[in-house]
RNA sequence: GCCCAUGUAGCUCAGUCGGCAGAGCACAUCCUUGGUAAGGAUGAGGUCACCAGUUCGAUUCUGGUCAUGGGCUCCA
C-alpha cells in the first residue's frame, strides 16, 4: 500500500472518509478503506500548502526567535501565516525566510503528529511563550488536541500534514501585509506573510506567470495607458472621472443596454440624486443602511440624503397612481448613479468606489406571474453577458436567514422560482443556505473572465420588505387590493465595476463594437492626407469610429502608436492605395488582412460591429 | 477606519547625507516624405502631493492632512 500511495503521489489519505496523515496507515487493520488525497484535489492542495505554512513559521522562528506565531492556514492559491514580531518584515527578511525554508525542506524532516491533552498543550505553549496558541486552544472544545512537530518546531494543528518537509517541491513567498489578530480591528495588528506552493516547479512558474498577467491587465494601469478614466485627489477618493475614450466605451455599453431593455419590456425612468429623510425612513435605509450613507444635508429646515439606492424612487413612481393587475409586471429600469460611503482603505480603482452607476431595474409583479418573470430575467442576464464575451457562469441562490421579514411561504415560493429559473436558463447553481438578505432571497451570478477569475456582477433579489413599508398595492381581478412582489435586479452590477472587469478580461483590447476608436487611418506620406481625410469621413458617415494619423512620421511609427492604443484595425494608405481607391488593412495583432476596396472595408467593419463580434 | 509602504515633469522613474532638480517616453517647432511596432535636431514642461514646524535656508528633517498601493473588515 505504501508503494501504491507513493505512486499516486498522495499527500495524505482518507480513512473512513476522514483525512489523515500518510503515516497513519501503518497502524491500520486489514480491510480498512484507504483513499489517496493528491495535490490535484482542493483538499490535497490545502494540506500541501498548510504544511508549507508550517515550514515558513519554523523558518521565521529560526531567524526571529522573539516572534510569536498566530495562525497560518491554507487559502485559495496559497497560504499565509500571521506573526507578532513587534515590527514589520522587510523584503530582505522575506528573502532570508525563503532561504531558511529551503534549508528546512532540504533537511527533509518528518512531520510528526502528536496527541496531548488540552491542559498539556496549554502548558507547553505557555512555556514556549506563544500566547496566541494558548488563546486558540481555549476555543477548542475537545479535550485532546493534536500538535505537529518537525525538527523541533511544534505547532498546534488539526492536520493532516505532509509526511515530511522534503515533499514541498516548489514554493514562493509573495507579499507582506498587516492583519488583525482574528480579523478584528480592535485586536492587535500582526504581520502576515503570504506565499504559495506547488508540487512541481513548473506549476509554480505558471502560477507566477499568471500573477504577472494579472498585473499586466490591471484596469488601473490600462486605464491610465489607454486614457480611459482617472481618479483625482482634488475630487476625492472613489469618485471616477471618465475620460473621452472611457466614456465612449461606456456610452456604447449603455446604448446597447438601453436597446436590450426596451426590447425586453422595460420602461425607463429617471430619478433624483437626493431625497428627503422621510423617504429613507420609510424605505428603512436610515434604519439598516445608514452606515453606508453620506451624512444628511439641510435644505430649508428639511433633511435630505444622497441616494445609496434607487428603489425608493421607483416605488414612488409606482405609487403615483392606482395600479391594476393588468399593469403588471411593471419593469422600471434606470442607469442610476448612487453614492455609498466606503471606508477609505477599501477603495480600489473602478472595482470599489464611492459613486457608481447601477444598471438597475425594479420589477413589480403579481405573485402568480413571479416565476415566469424570474425565468425571463435570468435568460436576459445570460444573453446580455454572452454578448460581452463571457461564456461561463455560476449562480448562487441565497435562502432565508434567521432574521428575516416575510412569511415562510413567500420565501419558499420565491426561492423555488429562483431555482426553476436557474435551471431554465441553463445556469449551474449552488445553494447558499441562510445567505439571503433579511428582506428576501436572491440569486447572484458570477462570471469567469479570460484568466479564469470569478466576478460577481448580476444579482436578482426579492424584496418582501419595501412593498410592505411603502404599502404598495394593486387591484386584482377580484377588485381587492393585493401586494405586488418586488424584484431588484442588476445585470452588469455597477457600470464602473463591470467596465473595470471588461478592461481586465480583454486586457484593454476591446472587441471592435466596444472599441472607442475602431479604425486608424495611417498615411505613408503627407501627400496622402487628402485621401486619408476623405476615407475617414466616409467611414465616419457610416458610424465607424475612426481617427487619422497624418504626422510626418514613418509608417512604422504610426503602426506602433496605433498598436499601443490597441486600436483594432489600422488602414495603411500610400500611392498604390490612393490611386486605386483602396486601403491595406491590418489587425492590431500584426496580421495583414490585405487590400480592400473602400466599400468592401466598410461592409467588413459594419458586419463585425453590428453583430457585436467578440473576436476581432 | 486600522497597520505598513508610497507620493519628484502628462507617463515611467533617477536624485538631493539641508544650499533654488534630472533621464527616457510623450508634447511643441524645424528638418526628413520614409511601405508594416520607435528617423533626426532643437525646445518647452516641475511651489519635488498639501499645510504647519525646526532652520540663515526645507523637495530633503519633524508633525499633521489628503491621495495611492498591499492587507484586515465589508460589498455592486
Amino acid at each position: 500500500m505504501q508503494k501504491q500511495l507513493k505512486k499516486a503521489k498522495a499527500v495524505a489519505v482518507r480513512i473512513n472518509g476522514l483525512p489523515r496523515d500518510l503515516t497513519s496507515i501503518d497502524s491500520l487493520e486489514e480491510g480498512t478503506l484507504v483513499e489517496a488525497i493528491t495535490f490535484d484535489s482542493e483538499e490535497g492542495k490545502e494540506i500541501y500548502r498548510h504544511s508549507t505554512s508550517h515550514v515558513m513559521a519554523h523558518a521565521v522562528k529560526n531567524l526571529f526567535p522573539e516572534a510569536k506565531v498566530a495562525i497560518g492556514p491554507a487559502i485559495e492559491d496559497g497560504f499565509y501565516y500571521d506573526f507578532d514580531i513587534g515590527r514589520t518584515f522587510t523584503p530582505e527578511d522575506i528573502a532570508a525566510i525563503e532561504k531558511e525554508m529551503e534549508k528546512l525542506v532540504r533537511q527533509n524532516s518528518p512531520i510528526v503528529r502528536k496527541e496531548m491533552s488540552k491542559q498539556e498543550a496549554a502548558d507547553f505553549f505557555t512555556e514556549k511563550g506563544e500566547p496566541y496558541k494558548v488563546e486558540l486552544l481555549a476555543a477548542i472544545p475537545d479535550e485532546t488536541v493534536t500538535v505537529y512537530e518537525e525538527s523541533g518546531f511544534v505547532d498546534l494543528c488539526r492536520g493532516p500534514h505532509l509526511a515530511s518537509t522534503g515533499r514541498i517541491a516548489a514554493f514562493k513567498l509573495l507579499s507582506i501585509a498587516g492583519a488583525y489578530w482574528r480579523g478584528d480591528e480592535k485586536n492587535k495588528m500582526l504581520q502576515r506573510i503570504y506565499g504559495t506552493s506547488f508540487n512541481n516547479p513548473k506549476d509554480l512558474k505558471d502560477y507566477l506567470n499568471f500573477l504577472e498577467e494579472v498585473k499586466k491587465r490591471d484596469h488601473r494601469k490600462l486605464g491610465k495607458e489607454l486614457d480611459l478614466f482617472s481618479l483625482s485627489e482634488n475630487v476625492g477618493g472613489g469618485l471616477v472621472l471618465w475620460h473621452p475614450m472611457g466614456a465612449l466605451i461606456r456610452k456604447t455599453i449603455e446604448d446597447f443596454w438601453r436597446d436590450e431593455h426596451q426590447k425586453n419590456g422595460y420602461d425607463f425612468v429617471y430619478s433624483p440624486h437626493v431625497g428627503r429623510a422621510t423617504l429613507w425612513e420609510t424605505s428603512g435605509h436610515l434604519g439598516f443602511y445608514k452606515e453606508n450613507m453620506y451624512s444628511s444635508m439641510e435644505v430649508e429646515g428639511q433633511e435630505f440624503y444622497v441616494k445609496p439606492m434607487n428603489c425608493p424612487f421607483h416605488i414612488e413612481i409606482y405609487k403615483n397612481r392606482l395600479r391594476s393587475y393588468r399593469d403588471l409586471p411593471m419593469r422600471y429600469a434606470e442607469l442610476g448613479t448612487v453614492y455609498r460611503f466606503e471606508r477609505s482603505g477599501v477603495l480600489h480603482g473602478l472595482l470599489r468606489v464611492r459613486g457608481f452607476t447601477q444598471d438597475d431595474a425594479h420589477i413589480f409583479v403579481a405573485p402568480e406571474g413571479m416565476e415566469q418573470e424570474v425565468i425571463q430575467v435570468l435568460g436576459f442576464v445570460v444573453r446580455m453577458l454572452r454578448t460581452f464575451g463571457f461564456e461561463e457562469f455560476t449562480a448562487y441562490i441565497a435562502t432565508k436567514p434567521e432574521k428575516a421579514v416575510g412569511d415562510d411561504r413567500m420565501w419558499e415560493q420565491a426561492t423555488q422560482a429562483l431555482r426553476i429559473a436557474a435551471d431554465k436558463a441553463g445556469l449551474a447553481y449552488e445553494m447558499d443556505e441562510g445567505g439571503g438578505a433579511f428582506y428576501g432571497p436572491k440569486i447572484d451570478i458570477k462570471i469567469k473572465d479570460a484568466l479564469g477569475r470569478l466576478w460577481q456582477c448580476s444579482t436578482v433579489q426579492f424584496d418582501f420588505n419595501e412593498p410592505e413599508r411603502f404599502d404598495m398595492n394593486y387591484i386584482g381581478v377580484d377588485n381587492q387590493q393585493h401586494r405586488p412582489y418586488m424584484i431588484h435586479r442588476a445585470l452588469l452590477g455597477s457600470i464602473e465595476r463591470f467596465f473595470g472587469m471588461l478592461v481586465e478580461h480583454y486586457a484593454g483590447a476591446f472587441p471592435l463594437w466596444l472599441s472607442p476608436v475602431q479604425v486608424s487611418v495611417l498615411t505613408i506620406s503627407e501627400r496622402h492626407a487628402d485621401y486619408a481625410r476623405s476615407l475617414a469621413s466616409a467611414l465616419g458617415a457610416r458610424g465607424v469610429r475612426v481617427e487619422t494619423d497624418l504626422d510626418s512620421e514613418k509608417i512604422g511609427n504610426k503602426i506602433r502608436k496605433s498598436t499601443i492604443r490597441k486600436i483594432p484595425y489600422s488602414v495603411i494608405i500610400g500611392d498604390k492605395e490612393a490611386s486605386e481607391n483602396a486601403v491595406m488593412l491590418r489587425r492590431r495583432n500584426g496580421e495583414n488582412i490585405g487590400p480592400f476596396g473602400v466599400d468592401e472595408l466598410i461592409s467588413f467593419l459594419l458586419e463585425k460591429i453590428n453583430s457585436r463580434e467578440v473576436r476581432t
